[in-house]
DNA sequence: TTAGTCAATGAGAGGT
DNA sequence: ACCTCTCATTGACTAA
C-alpha cells in the first residue's frame, strides 16, 4: 500500500480544498484540535486498537452544544481523544445515574474532510477492499474497520442509486424504453445492457469466478 | 420548518 | 457460526 501524500501533511500545513463551510470549520477544528494537543501533549491517544469510539449525547453537555461550532462539530481525530478522556476518567456517579436511565442516543460520527479525502481516493481504484486492506486504511485514518466498512457499503450503494438515476433520466430523454418481453419483464438484451453499467461486485465473487446469470 | 445528506442499523441472502 | 454483501430505513445534523 502506499501511503497518501494528504496522509503525511500536517493538519496546519494542509490546503484548503473546499470553499464548503462545513470544510472551512473542520480544517478550523484541526487547528482547535492542535490546540487541544499543545494543552495535553501526552497520552491524547488513542485506545490499544486505535479505534473511534462514536461520540454519544451522554458524554456531553446539551448545553455546550451550538450548531456547526468548532467544538460540536468535532472530527473523529477530537472524538478519539474525547473518548479516550472520557474512558479513563471516571464520571461522577451522580452522572452516571442519570445517563444510566436515558437510553443512549444514536450516535454519527462526522469524518473529516481529510478521512473523506482518502476514502474517496481509495473507492475511486477500489471499489472493494479485502480485510487486510479495510485494516491497513482504518489504521491509516484512524478508524475503526467497520467504519471503513460501512462507508464503502454505503458508497457502493450511493452510486449505484446515482448510476440508476442517470439511466432513468436518459432512458426518458432517447425514449428508447428497455424492450419488454410478452410477459412484461425486461429482454435479456435490456438486462444486459444494465448489468454491464453496474461492475462493481464484491472481490470474492470475482475470485470465484461468479457473475450473475443473466446468460 | 423542511428537505437533503450521511453514518449507522437491521433484514435477508450467500459464501466459507 | 461467522463474515460480508445489498438494500431500505433510521436518526443526527445541516443549509435553505
Amino acid at each position: 500500500m502506499s501511503q497518501s501524500p494528504s496522509g503525511d501533511m500536517s493538519l496546519s500545513t494542509r490546503p484548503l480544498t473546499s470553499f464548503l463551510i462545513q470544510d472551512i470549520l473542520s480544517d478550523l477544528g484541526c487547528k482547535a484540535k492542535e490546540r487541544h494537543l499543545e494543552a495535553q501533549p501526552e497520552d491524547h491517544g488513542k485506545n490499544s486498537s486505535g479505534d473511534i469510539i462514536p461520540k454519544t449525547e451522554t458524554s456531553d453537555d446539551d448545553s455546550k452544544k451550538a450548531p456547526y461550532s468548532v467544538e460540536t462539530r468535532l472530527m473523529t481525530e477530537d472524538l478519539e481523544v474525547e473518548q479516550l478522556d472520557n474512558a479513563t476518567s471516571p464520571q461522577p456517579s451522580s452522572e452516571e445515574d442519570k445517563t444510566a436511565k436515558q437510553p443512549p442516543k444514536r450516535s454519527r460520527a462526522a469524518f473529516s474532510h481529510s478521512q473523506v479525502i482518502e476514502l474517496e481516493r481509495k473507492f475511486s481504484s477500489q471499489k472493494y477492499l479485502s480485510a487486510p486492506e479495510r485494516a491497513q486504511l482504518a489504521k491509516s485514518l484512524k478508524l475503526t474497520e467497520t467504519q471503513v466498512k460501512i462507508w464503502f457499503q454505503n458508497r457502493r450503494y450511493k452510486t449505484k442509486r446515482k448510476q440508476l438515476a442517470t439511466d432513468l433520466e436518459d432512458l426518458d430523454k432517447t425514449s428508447s424504453l428497455p424492450v419488454l418481453c410478452r410477459d412484461g419483464e425486461l429482454s435479456r438484451s435490456s438486462l444486459m445492457s444494465l448489468y454491464q453499467n453496474y461492475h462493481y461486485y464484491p472481490y470474492l465473487y470475482y475470485l470465484a469466478g461468479w457473475h450473475p446469470p443473466l446468460w
